[in-house]
DNA sequence: TTTCAGCTTGTTACATGTAACACTCATCAT
DNA sequence: ATGATGAGTGTTACATGTAACAAGCTGAAA
């Protein structure tokens, strides 16, 4: 049975693309998302152009200014307190519903992170950052509920506009390795209330991290 | 200082309504949102009419189907029953979170609607669950997390299509109201945690409620 | 200097044109 | 009967036209 091809429409590449620039800081945040401006660069008329960026816009990855354009999220502390708080409730249940289902192949995905962490050590912090956000990608995408996986995702995605907001430092990192691991042994046990303790006490214990660090400062 | 004016676009006076009939059941799930069609009953230009539908699709109120249009979300009773998880994890964190943040006028509102449910009695199943909706939305809308708030209204809306799939007997709707009473005494006394476990008790209740009776059936 | 009308520029929001596509149904060969 | 084929219909996806609008600038009046 073969696959329905479904090529790729303009909107779609055109949303990935922007996403992408987004993501990578080369559309910083508070910057224009000017159609006509992108279309031009993109070489594809305006129409796909904005309907991708209006997808945007209900990512939470850019924000509308009525008769007055788009421009990519700002994001302030008090926006990335909020953002772990959510993730500490979506993806504890996330978690909690994982160490159920998860199947060997999963399990092996999140050890195959966790050593390529350990391999990676600490020389670079935007690879780190890579497999962080796919460890806890693997878990909600094992969850079962699709719609949790979703929300997780964008939420996810989202905080990565947070940009210097984000603690890198190796001390940081380390500690959310180990927690990550923590984690990871509840869902190998298969142990779902402990999984889902573990995964709710990093993202708070991460979130007042972020917290006590942008405050005192 | 006045208001901008900020008139209102056609593409939101058009998602209203689409929202409207979407929710009212004139459009039922499983109708297909033709743009053409929709476009010459509203009386406007396709552009902002494609917009709109597009909208209802980030919404989960509509589903697309790449090339092939897109129709009014149709939802299981697996789809109901994620909806309910996830807003008991989403609306419980809201609940706590509100029992430190509500002020007099909200516990006031809240009070009102538990009244107006009392004085209503179960006469019109309709009118009670509306006052079911305005009784969760105050508390989300209260939580002092916006993107919190937001999810779970989109949730509660979407859950709203599974129509016959919900419950709407008057012994479920009195159990449903009793909890109601207990949260709200929670919420009175701010006690946080306690909120929370009640929102979280009440939404599971109601979701294993709709599992075995429509499972059994 | 301040302020404000008027011009300029670029955009948004909406309208409309159209090629490619997806479905239906009838027709015809097997 | 069954399955392939092609016409016909309506749609999506993309392109493009344009009025109304927002923001910035300039220069004249206060």
């Amino acid at each position: 049975m073969l696959q329905p091809v479904a090529r790729d429409r303009v909107v779609d590449v055109v949303r990935e693309r922007l996403r992408a620039a987004i993501l990578a800081g080369e559309l910083a945040p508070g910057t224009r998302l000017s159609v006509p401006e992108l279309a031009r660069h993109l070489q594809v008329s305006r129409s796909p152009v904005r309907e991708a960026v209006l997808l945007l816009v209900g990512e939470g990855l850019a924000v509308e200014h009525s008769r007055r354009g788009v421009e990519v999220a700002r994001l302030n502390l008090s926006d990335l307190l909020e953002l772990y708080e959510l993730r500490a409730a979506l993806e504890g249940l996330a978690a909690g519903l994982a160490a159920e289902r998860m199947t060997g192949t999963d399990l092996a995905a999140l050890r195959g992170v966790l050593d390529a962490q350990g391999a990676e050590a600490l020389r670079e912090a935007g690879r780190f950052r890579d497999l962080d956000a796919r460890f806890h990608q693997i878990i909600v995408q094992t969850c079962g509920n699709a719609r949790l996986t979703r929300y997780a995702e964008l939420l996810a995605r989202e905080m990565r506009l947070a940009g210097s907001l984000l603690l890198n430092t190796p001390a940081h990192l380390r500690l959310s390795q180990e927690e990550h691991r923590t984690i990871e042994r509840a869902l190998r046990q298969r142990d779902g209330p402990a999984a889902e303790v573990a995964m709710r006490a990093h993202l708070t214990r991460v979130a007042q991290a972020v917290r006590t660090y942008h405050t005192q400062r």
